[in-house]
RNA sequence: AGAGAGUUGGCAGAGUGGUCGAUUGCGGCGGUCUUGAAAACCGUUGACCGUGCGAGCGGUCCGGGGGUUCGAAUCCCUCACUCUCUACCA
């Protein structure tokens, strides 16, 4: 969430920032929030005085009572009764105020960063780097969700007979791949210096507020009524909960967390074309990195994380390229995000494997996520990434690396999976 | 799931209607002493909102929300969570 000082100071910045975010009618909505804060602060001004006068009052009466004058003591309380009406109208018109400005600014999404491309969908999205080479294959080579067929290693038809379409049964050295991936992932991160952390897969609605997830994404997440909770769409929400309402020391920093956790995903609307097999799903398996950074070096945070998905990927001998998203395709929440795709063969096709963004202070602020500096609490901020996420990462590789004796392992998973090959 | 007991500052733990943002201890920070450290002693130690150039001043916060009262950490309602016993279970 953005900060009201922020809209005040820097009108004309914020403007066009939420323009480069497409948002409609921006200046009106800035000057929506400008009055409807103004209109708290006058409130706020008048109720502290009266329950100052109250708390004056109240003190006397007491000290009436107790030596005795009582007279004087009730003619102080009948006084007390018209402020105590006021009192109580100002206090409903300030917390009126207040929900007008919390939900216009929940509305609002983050500022993208200077550097942030123009545009408005995927085409305008700036590639800045790509590596890798695509492999020719042979003219009979197969999409992957042939090849799972071919040799038995993801069954879609059983996990539709036990929970539906998007959650497949992974078999034999389908399932082994998957837990290979996870724990190379994972310990590629707690090298790097992440804190492994398991954390719960259903969350409340405080955390899924505070992350952005809530009011923005309501419905795309899977929602247990009985219960009131939410299940992650990514490990992000959960972790970086962790320091919701949290005041960290500067010398903890920066924070350097990595889980592995399902996600899951209603996909309401998207489902049609583009998903076929393993290119989208309602279950899907990812690691996340997340990382808690000051302002003043968390840009060098997120290329140190773009880094370390750069060289996941490279390990795996998957041809790649890192997209630097346009203003209008990033999420909501973040200020500088790059996606990672892979390139795979079969289908012709670059698939979105990972998102790494910067969120600046946006997430932190509706978290009360802060550090003391110079004596002065300030909000951090928060950044986050998949290092990686599982299914379009086994798509290629199956994909990529089929030949006449079967689809060949990277070999930096050997160790993990115990198979070189499927 | 049933019965009962709880939730207070970084932590422990007092406080059952008035001067309580809250006794005290620990921890943290600063200082005295010391070659240095420890011990001891002294001081200090929350967040948020408003207002002011500023020192400051005013307001809110004792799990969340609501209520009673001139006045609530303290009484009432409600929700969440924790603990104990019973039941169940990996």
């Amino acid at each position: 969430m953005l900060t009201v000082a922020l809209l005040k100071e820097n009108k004309d910045l914020v403007i066009s920032g939420l323009r480069k975010k497409f948002v409609a009618q921006p200046e009106q909505i800035v000057d929506q929030v400008l009055e409807a804060d103004s209109r708290r602060r006058t409130l706020q001004f008048e109720l502290d005085g009266i329950l100052s006068e109250s708390n004056q009052k109240a003190k006397q009466i007491g000290e009436l009572m107790k030596s005795g004058q009582k007279e004087a003591a009730e003619k102080l309380r009948a006084e007390t009764a018209a402020s105590k009406e006021t009192s109580k109208a100002l206090q409903e018109q300030l917390q009126q105020a207040e929900s007008e400005v919390q939900a216009l600014l929940v509305k609002l999404p983050n500022l993208p960063h200077h550097s942030v491309p123009e545009g408005r969908s995927a085409e305008d999205n700036v590639v800045v780097l790509e590596k890798g080479e695509k492999p020719t294959l042979a003219a009979d080579a197969l999409p992957h969700w042939d090849l799972i067929k071919k040799y038995d290693i993801i069954d879609f038809e059983l996990g539709n007979k036990i929970t539906g379409a998007g959650f497949p049964v992974y078999k034999n050295k389908g399932a082994r791949i998957q837990r290979a991936l996870i724990q190379f992932f994972l310990d590629q991160a707690v090298e790097a210096g992440y804190m492994e952390v398991q954390v719960p897969i259903f969350v409340n609605e405080d955390s899924a507020y505070g992350t952005g997830q809530l009011p923005d994404k309501d419905g795309q997440m899977y929602y247990a009524t009985e219960d009131n909770l939410y299940v992650i769409p990514t490990a992000e929400v959960p972790i970086t909960n962790i320091y919701r309402d949290v005041i960290l020391k500067s010398e903890d920093l920066p924070i350097k967390n990595v889980g592995y956790t399902p996600c899951f995903r209603r996909e309401a609307g998207s489902w049609g074309a583009d998903v076929r097999g393993l290119n989208r799903l309602h279950q899907f398996d990812k690691v996340e990195i997340v990382q808690i950074a000051t302002p003043e070096n968390s840009y060098e945070v997120l290329l140190e994380m773009r880094n370390h998905i750069q060289g996941l990927l490279e390990q795996l001998e998957l041809p790649f390229r890192i997209l630097h998203l346009c203003g209008g395709d990033m999420s909501f929440t973040s200020a500088l995000t790059y996606d990672f795709e892979v390139y795979s063969a079969a289908q012709k096709k670059w698939l979105e494997v990972s998102s790494v963004s910067n969120f600046e202070s946006y997430q932190a602020n509706r978290l009360k996520l802060r550090y003391k500096a110079e004596g002065k609490t300030q909000l951090l901020h928060t950044l986050n990434g998949s290092a990686l996420a599982l299914p379009r990462i086994l798509a290629a590789l199956l994909e990529n690396n089929q030949s006449p004796e079967g689809i060949m392992i990277p070999k930096v998973l050997h160790r993990y999976t115990g198979f070189d090959k499927i």
